[in-house]
DNA sequence: TTGTACGCGTTATCAG
DNA sequence: CTGATAACGCGTACAA
């Protein structure tokens, strides 16, 4: 005879309390027969199961979650989203981390140390089990940790992916920056080019400037001139290449670190009569889907995004089982060379 | 004297029960000196602040949020966040809703019912206070809705954008995809172009279709071949293309209504030596970078991703406060053109 | 001015 | 087998 309470009561959530007074009973019953503890008949689960699916009971998470003192929930902190890297990283921590019954809240730093401070602080007052954070632009340049050592501080897990902070200590997740434009420059230089030019829009970044280094040692070790033009947060970044090419019509090959300056590089040497690959070769940094937009006319070294990503949640998530342990190891994972250089 | 204490509470989370307890006052006294309810002695609030302050007390938001009956968190399941508009989306979206200090969880569905109706679930349990949700292609397909019934049952606020289901009875954000469709097509015919075939690996999508529409009734008007090549979910659409367009080289322009395939065909036209844009046209679907990613080669279609991101969020924040007020209006946020059509 | 008591929804312990 | 009680951490009406 409950009827005109449950049409009224239904749509709202239902809560034990409410299941119990409708069939007379504790709530520590209802919870107990919910949950199919043993102590409890098994006529009264039956009739305290059928109608918590007729008013479709769904227990409260913020509730379990300040009980039980644990959010299930992992929070990431990127400088942005649109940047496909971050994105396929971002993907493969949420399907890594659903897999193991997490949720993950995102906030976007959008480069900016405030906002990056202001994210770990709300997030860090319960409402996440631990970090995955790639820094923001600011806080890499100003050097600025103190948000990152707070974390630490409260004893919460912590991994840091691509964008890091060599004086904060923690479980790490990075490519091998250095060693593949190394290698990649090398190639290029066996394969006969003489002028080699980097390009990059991120000289001032951690990865930017390993990066770099590998250009530079790989030059100097064949004795050719190192040339970088840094785009650093440049708007037109078109007219800068256009201008560098034109400038400097001896380039015979690029290479760039990011993921942009490496494909209108391409298109502008091709607007400027450029053969590729034949008297022009492009490396670039890349992602999956660069390969179809470059249609193999550049090389493009890869970074695993999905496997980073799927890393950083397998290494937070043993910091969260064993509470103690706040290893703070170092992961590399390698990056793939797509789309063979010519010889 | 408390100093030890101190010492080795400091890492874990404080409490007010903590800070009354070192205070000898009440957990209430503690709570309203740090709301500075006038209540409570200047000296008093003092002394609370200072010893906040040193063990770096945070409320616990969890608690906060079970309280009040709100979360102050958005949540928001995408198919997936390697597409660039919807990764500019969830800019958007981030943006608009942590200036208005809400947090959002963001869960991929994958494209599947199954998660998308499990993420819904998870969340629906005071996770969040509202859902924006661009429906997976396999619900759109299935046209199985259940799951967004149950939010609506339930008086969770709801938004949908791009991919919605009609028959669900929501505040939606979508675009002019026919319109926009309708008039490149036109365009491109005005321009003298007689072949114009669609390229698209989304025809199964609502959004597919409508833009489907757009090019095919753009073409019927001007009594002009139909002609759509149908990619959808193929792994190598960069043979595909190639191979339709060898086997039609009478093709002088191609619409495509994706982000990927108008470049692939850009790409391959040029490998075939066609001349872009004077004996071919390409019109393709796109997002911020990819103007520099094709150089002025192709004209785009723009979806304004950060726009549409921040209506959303405006129209679910709207249905948040005005919980009665079920609004189910249909916001449209035109495309923009970018790259001028040659004449 | 401060403290007490209760509620948010859940679970766990301990009596009955 | 069932129920009362306490607890998670916070806020607030009410009492002292």
């Amino acid at each position: 005879m409950y009827l005109a309470y449950t049409l009224f009561l239904y749509p709202i959530m239902t809560t034990l309390k409410e299941l119990a007074t409708l069939l007379n009973v504790s709530v520590s019953t209802v919870s107990k027969a919910l949950n199919d503890s043993p102590e409890i008949g098994e006529d009264t689960k039956a009739r305290v199961k059928k109608l918590a699916k007729e008013l479709n009971y769904q227990p409260n998470r913020l509730a379990q979650q300040l009980k039980s003192n644990a959010s299930k929930t992992i929070g990431v902190i990127v400088p942005n989203i649109v940047n496909p890297f971050f994105a396929e990283a971002l993907h493969g921590i949420e399907n890594y981390a659903s897999k193991h019954q997490y949720d993950i809240i995102i906030t976007l730093s959008n480069e900016s140390f405030d906002k990056e401070a202001r994210a770990i602080n709300m997030l860090a007052r319960g409402s996440v089990d631990g970090f995955i954070i790639a820094v923001a632009r600011e806080s890499q340049i100003t050097k600025n940790s103190s948000h990152f050592q707070s974390i630490l501080t409260n004893q919460i897990p912590l991994v840091m992916f691509d964008r890091v902070m060599e004086n904060v200590n923690c479980a790490k997740v990075v490519v091998d920056d250095y060693q593949s434009v190394y290698k990649a420059t090398t190639q290029l230089i066996d394969n006969g080019r003489k002028h080699v030019v980097l390009f990059s829009n991120i000289a001032d970044l951690s990865v930017g400037k390993l990066r770099s280094k590998g250009y530079q040692e790989a030059m100097e070790a064949h004795h050719l001139n190192v040339a970088i033009l840094d785009l650093n947060q440049e708007p037109d970044i078109d007219t800068h290449i256009k201008n560098y090419l034109q400038q400097h019509p001896e380039t015979d090959a690029v290479v760039s670190i990011d993921h942009l300056t490496g494909i209108v590089a391409l298109n502008i040497a091709q607007m400027l009569g450029k053969k590729v690959p034949q008297d022009f070769e492009v490396v670039g940094f890349g992602f999956t889907e660069t390969q179809l937009l470059v249609n193999s006319q550049i090389a493009v070294i890869r970074q695993k995004g999905e496997d980073i990503g799927h890393k950083t949640v397998e290494l937070l998530l043993e910091q969260i089982a064993n509470k103690s342990n706040v290893a703070s190891e170092t992961v590399v994972i390698p990056n793939d060379f797509k789309g063979a250089f010519t010889g």
